[in-house]
DNA sequence: ATGTGTTCCTGTCCGC
DNA sequence: TGCGGACAGGAACACA
């Protein structure tokens, strides 16, 4: 979206229903017509696109959201702008002819209007925890904030306070390689586990977005394209299929913590 | 204070 | 083909 949208003015905005996860800002598309946008970031799982008028747009794409860009010049043409789909909620139309869809069947994702130099303090951004890229989110962190605490470390990770942007493939692909149970607790985990879950945490993720994500069904890259991290999965949607490790004659488990599916080999994981 | 289960919503897949 | 149930990449919320 960077290249599309940085520097660039919304030159129109449609807010196709009042609400996804929750009502959509008042007044939303009068507040992105004209706008500029100053710079795309992101934190944990939300996209930001600061404006010229001093708001910034927060973008959660919830279980099933996707942004579709159309229009990409291509030389000297342009593509043609699909006609809107089912779940096409918002549709922005962005100078230079490009066009940004937010399709999102589940409508579990989440877009607010909120001063950009208040941004920390947004209600859905305050409490998330360190980047787990970034040099907040080391080894003696983790220990402290595991310590004492009686959840399953499966939960634990992919609570966003903890660590912010881990889902629940990536905490299955950490755990199996950090060789640690999902059923765990977490405040039961030795320091040394603990130490070496921290790298392993950060080599999946930078894996996984080096191979463009993981498209178990309609994930895309933002270009269109298939991630292929799935094809390096070791225990996520392997039920049932021989765990990996060699010599290990485990067998990959499926249980539910926490509403959530886990896999795990429980010969490997402990 | 922590931990767990429920809920939001639509689509897909599987067994019968 | 149709139907019911399970399940799906997230996370806030209510309640124990």
């Amino acid at each position: 979206m960077q290249p599309v949208l940085e520097g660039r003015v919304i030159e129109r905005a449609e807010v196709r229903r009042p609400d996804l996860r929750w009502p959509l800002p008042e007044r939303m598309a009068e507040r992105l017509i004209g706008q500029r946008v100053t710079a795309l970031r992101r934190r944990s799982k939300y996209i930001l696109a600061d404006l010229a008028s001093g708001e910034t747009l927060v973008i959660h794409l919830g279980m099933s959201g996707r942004i579709l860009i159309s229009g990409a010049q291509m030389g000297r043409f342009h593509h043609p702008h699909p006609a809107p789909e089912k779940h096409d909620h918002i549709v922005l139309d962005i100078e230079g002819g490009t066009r940004i869809t937010f399709n999102d069947a589940r409508r579990f994702g989440a877009m607010d209007l909120t001063p950009t130099d208040q941004i920390e303090d947004h209600w859905l951004i305050a409490n998330l925890g360190p980047e787990p890229l970034g040099n907040a989110f080391h080894e003696d962190y983790l220990i402290e904030r595991l310590r004492g605490r009686r959840t399953p470390i499966k939960a634990a990770l992919l609570d966003q306070r903890v660590v912010s942007g881990l889902g629940n493939i990536y905490v299955c692909e950490a755990l199996f390689r950090a060789g640690i149970s999902p059923k765990r607790h977490a405040g039961r985990i030795s320091k040394a586990r603990i130490r070496a879950l921290v790298p392993i945490i950060r080599d999946v993720l930078s894996e996984a977005i080096e191979a463009g994500g993981s498209s178990l069904r309609d994930y895309r890259q933002a270009d269109g394209e298939l991630g292929y991290f799935q094809h390096a999965f070791r225990v996520y949607d392997r039920e049932g299929a021989p765990c990996t490790t060699p010599g290990c004659a485990g067998t990959i488990t499926r249980i539910v913590q926490s509403g959530r599916s886990s896999f795990y080999c429980s010969q490997c994981q402990r």
